[in-house]
DNA sequence: ACCATTCTACTAGATCTATCGTAGACAGGG
DNA sequence: CCCTGTCTACGATAGATCTAGTAGAATGGT
């Protein structure tokens, strides 16, 4: 649960290892905007190796990587960076933020709405 | 409303601009962890000008910084950019993970669902 | 067996980041 | 008027990041 940090492209193609569960340097190259040379993602590949963050196996002559961490500890580790940094260690207030930045449409403020009563309702027993 | 991105460091020292309104370097760097050398916080300040997101003004022979974006503007713009990468861009997926994560505790949902009710209520007439 | 294609390994350069030192300006105390 | 302390200007270094080229291995078709 240690600290999971990436820098803009790695976490480019680390969305595309989350996504399909592991990818050849071919698909991570074909599922990334903007269009990079093949061997550019080979480099973050091998980097993110070397960070311990993914691993790789050969099929056939070519190497299929895997992510090594979930991209769920990613999430809390960038959320709890975030907010510490810009909402003054906060969550409440990030969500606050969220809620009122009209980020959402009726539709999903209902739903989260439900999904709070949901977790509220069963305070008394759950656990 | 462009892409306000800043570095690590340079978050720091424009969380405590923003706290105060305005610093010197001397302010600045006295509220700052780790202990940084003087001309480190000035460099730092120094880049964040030559960006544009600060500006100084001289005081007696000293410089006093201020931001020259909102705080609301990089909280924006950090979040879309985490929303993009990590919550492949849905806004409402954040928010449930933030709600299932155990980041709050029972008077801060409450205090939430009073907050998403307040929008939902008077969402009758707009859109 | 040969050639074109497709991979990985190694290398490299340009730029950005983080950190700090030294030099010189200047102001206030004695 | 000189010394001491504070400030900015400028420069510099180490490391990270981003991007990609070249070389050489392997493979599959003919």
């Amino acid at each position: 649960m240690g600290d999971v940090t990436f820098t803009e492209r790695e976490l480019d193609v680390m969305a595309v290892l989350w996504e399909r569960g592991g990818a050849t340097v071919a698909e991570v190259r074909e599922a990334m905007l903007p269009d990079l040379a093949y061997t550019t993602v080979l480099t973050i590949l091998r980097t993110l190796e070397e960070k311990g963050y993914v691993r790789h196996e050969a099929i056939g002559r070519a190497y299929r990587y895997y992510p090594r961490v979930a991209r769920d500890d990613a999430r809390a580790s960038a959320l709890r960076r975030l907010t510490q940094k810009l909402f003054a260690g906060s969550t409440e207030r990030l969500l606050t933020h969220l809620v009122e930045e009209r980020d959402l449409d009726e539709a999903e403020l209902e739903r989260l709405r439900r999904l709070l009563d949901e977790r509220l309702g069963k305070g008394g027993g759950g656990r």
